[in-house]
DNA sequence: CAAAATAATGCAAACGTTTGAATAGCCCTA
DNA sequence: TAGGGCTATTCAAACGTTTGCATTATTTTG
């Protein structure tokens, strides 16, 4: 039924020779007269060989193919670091797989496990919202498998972490609200457990008290969904709630920054004259909104890159996970724009 | 240094019996005895056992692994898809390849050709602006190669296609605008190469038609790159150039839509008021951009899904090429929002 | 011209499975 | 007691490569 590929034997065969020169022909070994290279290529091309990626693979325990484990392709900032990853691997020759966990722990243990049978060279990991046992990553890191883990990372000795500066990056968006005037701060947080929540909300709580501001506990309100609907809510029930209204919304991701604008709209309140916001991720949306969202831009694709980079010297033994200094972080910029410009 | 994982030898040399005993007794065929059965099972867990994939796929020429090839991740309706095909594939225990072409055609090829060289199962393909010439799908489908095209599909004999509605959804919206009273309706157009972007024009074409407007060439432009800014550019200088000012625009895509909204608003018209805007796709920010845009609604992890099925029972030979009555062709539905509801 | 040196090729094992065919026990029967 | 019929197990080939070692063919050397 369905045709097949020429293998390295039917070459051979062609040509009367044995499949080892073939092989070596195809390989330039010196040992092999320049005449079978040339016999040897012409077969090749004319029967449109390609060697057998899953032959090599068996042979030589090495796949060529990496895993990649994240909660949810359809996320912006995960599709910028998978098309990151992507660029690299494929670049070096390297094939990607991708399995999404759609925030279950379960389904993170099992894609691993099919993984590990499928002869994965290495694993990049970003891990989901309902993990909070790492003994399936320690029992692989044990066992020298080399795995790079990006955005959410483990606290887990021995693991290669790379991640953006979410602390700075709070930081920075809380002291330009600051330094735009706005005073009573409210914090749009996500769920504590993921340290790049837990990141943001320290960055912002540090960003106040450096500028002499006291912290009030009732303005930092969870968003665990991160919907807009969501922190529309928690917004406008605040708003309604509170004599002395807030200022300001420091959101922990675009989504929920978006949640506030709408709230503020229904509440009847300017952006930015009443109120300045500030989201994190610096989606497509937020150059596109009215008024346009500044937003910290997270550097998706260059985690992508960066940790493929790492993940690949790994495997390919260029270099030790002792020798890199993890985590990487890598930088974030405040993208300025009119949801938080009152001064000029 | 990295550790090994145990295999069916391992087990068969600590129970002292031969490693086809050992496969048998772990796909518990009817011949080998409940007790070796037992003690086989035991050593397998207590080693952490996992068939070789790669060893399995060699044997049976079968990979369990299907290839994804579409031009960009970073997309919204893309990673839509691609959850879907996930989704599908994960649960029937194949794997999921994903390379993107970043639009270009001669990466195209590459990916088909190193995915073909992994034994890949079977291919889905979202084929990139670029490609013209479809010989390198024809050559693998004539080799009975089972591949699924998905929205960007091609206008080949015996290929599977599985697409959205483009044509009827265009009509929908354009018909819906004409309804809402508009009457002079700008078409953003996409590359007419792309099926999708043909159908949509026609489309919009038909509708018009339909109701007794006749069209006129001038309004109908294409916008390439598909991005705001160069949408907004044209739909600005356009408005500058004519006398009678058009008062809608069907846009082939969101993000041409919102250029459109940009110039709009940048030239003082009022959307609904004046100006009429629907978009194509659905993206997540048409509820949120202000006004709302209405948008055609594009299944794409149905898609994905339909897709994937369909590619799994060709591979399993549970249906074949002549069978399917392609094009798949999927619903689109108008979401009606506030960039058009001029009536109520 | 025999032996040594060199060049070119071939053999066979290995990677981890599956699987058709062969074999080893064992009990039963005539 | 030889053979038949089971049951449980083993052998060995195959999937397509790579690669250390052996072999053959060719050339050089003394």
């Amino acid at each position: 039924m369905r045709i097949e590929q020429a293998t390295i034997k039917d070459i051979a065969q062609e040509l009367n020779i044995s499949i080892s020169t073939v092989s070596r022909a195809l390989k330039d070994y010196p040992r092999i007269s320049s005449n079978t290279k040339k016999k040897v290529k012409e077969v090749a091309e004319r029967l449109n060989y390609r060697p057998n990626a899953v032959a090599l693979s068996l042979r030589k325990s090495r796949s060529f193919t990496i895993g990649v484990i994240i909660p949810d392709v359809v996320h912006f900032f995960f599709s910028t670091v998978i098309s990151g990853i992507e660029e690299v691997a494929s670049s070096r020759g390297y094939n990607v797989i991708l399995t999404q966990t759609n925030e279950r722990f379960e389904r993170e243990k099992s894609n691993i496990n099919t993984m590990l049978g499928n002869q994965i060279d290495g694993f990049m990991i970003s891990f989901s919202k309902e993990t909070k046992d790492f003994e399936h990553f320690t029992k692989l890191l044990d066992r020298n498998y080399p795995i790079v883990f990006f955005d959410r990372v483990p606290d887990i000795e021995n693991a290669v972490n790379v991640v953006v500066d979410d602390y700075q990056g709070a930081y920075d968006a809380t002291t330009h609200l600051i330094s735009q005037g706005y005073k009573k701060i409210i914090h749009l947080a996500g769920p504590k457990n993921l340290k790049i929540c837990f990141e943001r909300e320290r960055g912002y709580r540090d960003a106040l008290s450096a500028h002499g501001i006291t912290i009030d506990e009732s303005l930092i309100l969870e968003c665990p969904l991160g919907v807009p609907e969501e922190s529309k809510k928690i917004v406008y029930d605040l708003f309604q709630e509170l004599e002395i209204k807030p200022d300001a919304v420091f959101a922990n991701n675009d989504m929920v920054a978006v949640g506030a604008m709408m709230a503020c709209r229904e509440l009847g309140f300017q952006i930015p004259k009443d109120i300045g916001i500030v989201g994190f991720s610096n989606w497509q949306i937020c150059s596109i909104l009215e008024p346009s969202l500044t937003s910290v831009y997270q550097p998706g694709f260059d985690i992508g890159v960066k940790a493929t980079e790492i993940l690949l010297d790994l495997i390919e033994n260029k270099t030790s996970i002792d020798q890199i200094a993890s985590p990487i972080v890598l930088k974030t910029e405040l993208m300025i724009r009119n949801s938080s410009k009152r001064l000029f």
